[in-house]
DNA sequence: GGATAACCGAGACGGTACGTCCGGTCTTACC
DNA sequence: GGTAAGACCGGACGTACCGTCTCGGTTATCC
């Protein structure tokens, strides 16, 4: 479950195209048949590998699945390496939530994340691994940039950014797994607007005041 | 998959007694051995029942454990007909994000959850019926609650309800299922905190104000 | 392993179709591909049946082999129920051996009957079955044979007939068992022979020689 | 399969320590496991080498069998180049057959033995090398034996000594393989008696009685 | 109140996949 | 170039369950 550079030292004689057949094949298996119907044996087959490479490797579907989210993990590392900054806390958020509103809800992707929900929270050891190579990762990320927001006193003090990003994701990634509705650009935006203002009334202030009387009288 | 009372005009010769040997070993036997080797010839064996039975008056395997969940909701039914409601929306909330952390984190609640959540989030069917049945009566009671708070004047007049549920549980569920961290009462309490202020920084009126004056004289 | 006929009050719900068809499909396979050859896998799918179906009433591929074998002598029972016996000891046990090196040299027969003969040579619970069912009923109709020529004075009156038959037949299987030799007809005669008259050397005698004399007025 | 010496012009680079490590264990598991569990994998693993040393020299896993016997033969060569000849065949050939019997009967042989025979009934070719290699010579000491008794009258002058060489021992390893009987020296010292004088009733003439006679004479 | 039909337990059945073992080939690093 | 080590593709093992299908044996209702 390692992901071997080959640059290290190691002198394990695995076989790297097989590694990535069997990621790929994982991946596009799930995708195509559902978590219910994926198999290790269908998983080898569409590789074009023998059952026991995967079981040399990989000590579980689960395991492989994660492998595999990893790989494209990494071949899509740089692209973008952290969130959009425009100073514009809430408009980034809103880009940031509605961009994973459209992956969860991409065809492509939406099998495979359910399946690797599924092995997560049925198997601690993954989860741990999960959390240190995958969500990891990206919630550094998340809270780099409400740090930054923090920062210029957008956000609240003494606010913990744990706390926070779970605040924004959470209800998201929660009504995706759970289904109990639909996923739209416009709930991300009530989430983003409800998770920074809060619940309870907000008394109006002066410079917040005038910019709902603008947007109100622009459309009114 | 429906739950015939017996006093309805049905005239199913359904053996009630089967259907209640059948759902109480399908949540003891997940909570037992997990997900992943809950089997219905597990099941079956475990209710001394065959296993046409089962195969008769439930579609899959998910059903039988929604079910089971179901008989569980409607056992306890009557007891808390409602969210606690003393007026102090703030208190009233995190004794029930309490409870739910402490229900998560009972053993015998855990696995079978998770398993139910893994049946839902795979087969939009049974999540629709999880949203009639379980969800839906659930949900209404927390948000009569919150409508309560928001005719008092401590929720935002605007606020989307629903919204504001998810924004509350769903940051638990979340973290629950990814494993993400600890489900503990202090994150309970965060969440509730967190989600009723805001993420912004909440200019305190009178003495509010002038702690944040203090702060800003302090760290400029 | 056990051959239930039908009209025993076994309350088997075992399937008749099935069976036949599993050890035709074992029989006709490994006259196919030979005994190394010979998988589970392969009989379950040329008999259209699960692999279970095979577990569930064979311990052994070995098993099914016999059964096999036993079928088929079933269907030729009462073919031949004896023997021949013309009077002439050593025409009619040439005839059988002549017979006997025929089956053994006939392809459909020869690699049957070395797999089975493997699984026994390897397998006293097996041996001990074909014992039992298939070398026991053939040997005691040699016997007959043997104790009808005794009786007449053909052969020693102390002579010990298990011996008798294992001097005829043994040395015939073992040369196909091991490929010593080429099975022919001619080497089936000497060793009916050589038995019978023994490897030293025979004076001709009185009685004898009448016998011959007799025999040869009569059927010249 | 070859068994080079090395003192042979042979430049082959072959290890020998290798090779007899191989026999050797070859030997020693298919008696510990039975011939069914016997592998490749686990003949190199115990002889402490690579599989692919032996699937460079031998083609089979019946090959190495026969060639551990070959090891095993050459050891014991000189040991005792030829039958007992005291001049009293029957005693002679007892002698012979109960040493036969022992030695089928010794665990240490038994299950090597009936490996070997698997083998060679499933494979022409080791067939061939067996009659060749282990079977011809031991049969031409036999023989040998055989033909001095005939040159000394003891047995039929036109008397086939192949035939004779099976009619003494096929019954034997028929026996011994089928698991017909258990073998045993009076099973032995019986099939000798009744090869030597046939099945036939032996009237007792003159000449053979002077000849044991003469011989109680000779040899007190 | 006897017929009859749906339901029940049991479990055999044709299948699919499991996780393991081994066959025979190929590669790597050593000697 | 032979060797120990062992990864690799593939095929079979024996087991566990799937979902379907009989099989007798209760019920429970309807004639």
């Amino acid at each position: 479950m390692t992901t071997p550079r080959k640059s290290l030292s190691s002198t394990t004689r695995r076989n790297e195209a097989s590694r990535r057949a069997i990621l790929t094949a994982a991946f596009e298996l799930v995708q195509e048949v559902g978590y219910a119907k994926l198999s290790i044996e269908g998983i080898a087959a569409r590789a074009g590998v023998g059952k026991q490479t995967i079981y040399r490797w990989w000590p579980s579907k689960g395991a492989v699945l994660f492998d595999a989210f990893l790989m494209l993990a990494e071949q899509s590392d740089g692209e973008g390496t952290g969130l959009p900054d425009t100073g514009d806390l809430e408009a980034d958020l809103k880009a940031v939530l509605r961009a994973t509103v459209e992956e969860l809800n991409d065809p492509r992707y939406d099998e495979p994340m359910r399946a690797l929900n599924t092995e997560i929270t049925h198997d601690p050891a993954l989860a741990a691994l999960y959390a240190e190579r995958l969500d990891g990762p990206m919630r550094e990320l998340k809270k780099q940039r409400l740090r930054s927001a923090q920062r210029a006193g957008q956000l609240a003090g003494d606010l913990d950014l744990d706390v926070a990003v779970d605040m924004l994701w959470g209800p998201l990634l929660n009504r995706w797994l759970q289904r109990t509705g639909a996923l739209t650009a416009d709930y991300a935006d009530s989430i983003v607007e409800t998770a920074l203002n809060g619940l309870r009334p907000r008394r109006r202030m002066a410079g917040q005041a005038t910019e709902n009387a603008e947007r109100r009288i622009l459309r009114p």
